[in-house]
DNA sequence: GATGAATGAGATTTCATTCAT
DNA sequence: TATGAATGAAATCTCATTCAT
């Protein structure tokens, strides 16, 4: 169903096809969490292969070595975000309509917050039109789905045959959940975080049950 | 409570202190018109003043005889966008559990949506760490406050007393609604207008009142 | 028959669709022949964009206002080189077998000399593998192609009838011109100016007729 | 008089003094080989080492082992080229102004076109300035006067006392010769490889005795 | 009021060469 | 002998902003 995402495949990145000793992949790694760093304090747009460098500690040529452009380092960091997104998806299982259901949905709404403390950057240059380039925008679309279609079958469980607005619904939910853990974590709302998880899975449930 | 947005005031376009003729008017519609074309069509960090003055058919001195930078033209456009907010935030009425209710909640997220269609590049550069300059940001951080606050003012009256939390769930909802206007307007999601409008409402409704 | 290099046509150089000023066409003029001091200097392969703004004096970014790339400047320098060989093509009389003709092939290689001269890095440039960009390679194919007919022209007029053959020979005794010019101005191989003439001429006149 | 060009004395390889083994020896000749290849396929400007390695199937680290810069590759080709070129330059003999000279003249010639064939890259980095390095550059000039010295020999066999015209002659055709088989090799002219043997040797011929 | 021209700091990318193992 | 990794100087190009007319 919810294929994993092997869409480092159809990148060209210069490491493609060889293969990286100890000592590479140490690099590689630095330049990655260096890329995390600097989207996190930087934000996608603002982000210069410089700030990478820097961050990781390398020469500008070494960044050419590992990836052809910028671009590909977040290509690089969307491919593991939409790995982990894809295993939380899986990983969200039946919500009954009793409060065991909602303690349920709460715990898989706190793994949520937990990965986009992470990865929201990343995130969130999907969601806006801040990717260029088809193949990031797809993967974003296809974690975006999986991610969807989790929730549709929980809320088809929940309430059979509602048909396609289970899937109206299931984005709708989504939205909230990624727009609203934005908010409460990325600005300086001020709402504790489990009261902003009360809340979340509060009203995520009653969308399934409520009305 | 909320206030009108005259932050022009504060700040200091090479126009203040001046009248503007009928021609210096005219210009300066073209550019905000052009503003609002160029950020559409390319987003805000890709927006190039060359992008603007091309659109505005204007050359790039006369630009910044209107604004003393690039910043400042989209902070005009975001002074219109939070106008035309904060109105739409008082316009919404009470709203009851039964169908009404349902219909006037419904009947107002239609002319969100149409703002949204407008202003919508505008509103997510506030909500994305897109935007530079701590005025912009807080004008809208003010203007989410008053739809906020209208959403409180109407969950309230609906089902009094549940205090603070009124506030959380109001935050949520208007994610909600803000995502997911963004997904099924700009993305090719291939949603209805209508369903989706009827899925947000119901969705919404069921915030206020369901469970 | 041998149409104008109206190739400039082609080329979507910054400057195409509008007008320039006296100031803007000075510095255009400016960039143009500092371009061809630096490539006389430095080479096709080794000019760089910053020796030529800092010949003409001016700024990086008022290069790209004139022209998108390096190789454009090399086009427009190209396009210009090309205009002067196809009119000296058409100034080639016709030339008798006696020293009357001999003289007259002189007088046109001598021009065709200084012609040399002045576009000989550009003229190399076609003739080598120098050249990147599929407008600016046909641009020299055409080029050449004016100047040979030309020659084909004459030897049809000195011997008639002599078929396919005269294009060979055309081509063969261009290539000689061109080469020879070339060793001999270029580098310090000594010989003097006339006495190269008179040899280029000679050997010319004798491939027409000679035998 | 022609001396062999024995200038790999007076490069400092890495690899000078030492002897190498059977796997050095190997390596070097892929290395060569890679080179010829690449210079082949995109030019002497154009060739990196990262394709020259690439091709051979070596390190980065092993090319320097056996040069201690690109040039150095490139002027060990050149010593090779210019070997040839020198057997190539004792290897033509009397020519007669009968028939069976420009059947000689002929087949000299087609023995240069096909040594261009196999070094004309190199051969045309002497001819342009393409070449930096004075070495190279002399060697160049060395070859290029043996070839010439050649023709003066067979010239003056063939019309004695025409004293330092015959040298200009030489010359002269020599770029013809040159730059005619870069044309109809390099280039898809469209010329048939016998009748521009033809026109060549014809060309030649006449330039010797003609007039 | 308006314009075309110029600026220059800053960002990305390439590639010959050196280094450590 | 050989290798993969790292380097950093240099080159190209962009674009917000200022200037002179």
């Amino acid at each position: 169903m919810v294929e994993r995402s092997d869409d480092a495949a159809v990148m060209t990145a210069p490491t493609d096809g060889r293969e990286l000793r100890r000592q590479g992949r140490k690099t590689m790694a630095k330049l990655l969490e260096a890329g995390m760093t600097v989207l996190a304090e930087r934000g996608y747009h603002a982000a210069r292969v410089d700030d990478v460098v820097r961050t990781a500690d390398v020469s500008h040529g070494t960044f050419y070595l590992y990836f052809s452009n910028k671009e590909e380092l977040f290509q690089a960091l969307a491919v593991q975000c939409a790995d982990e997104m894809t295993d939380l998806a899986r990983s969200l299982g039946p919500v009954t309509p009793d409060d065991e259901g909602l303690a349920a949905l709460r715990a898989w709404l706190a793994s949520f917050v937990d990965c986009y403390g992470r990865y929201g950057v990343v995130i969130r240059a999907w969601m806006e039109d801040q990717v260029t380039g088809r193949e990031l925008a797809r993967l974003g679309g296809r974690t975006f789905t999986a991610v969807t279609a989790a929730l549709v079958a929980r809320i088809d469980e929940a309430r059979p045959g509602r048909g396609p607005q289970a899937e109206l619904d299931a984005a709708a939910l989504l939205a909230m959940i990624e727009r609203f853990t934005y908010f409460t974590t990325s600005r300086s709302v001020g709402f504790e975080h489990d009261t902003m998880l009360d809340t979340l899975a509060r009203l995520v449930h009653r969308g399934f049950f409520g009305g």
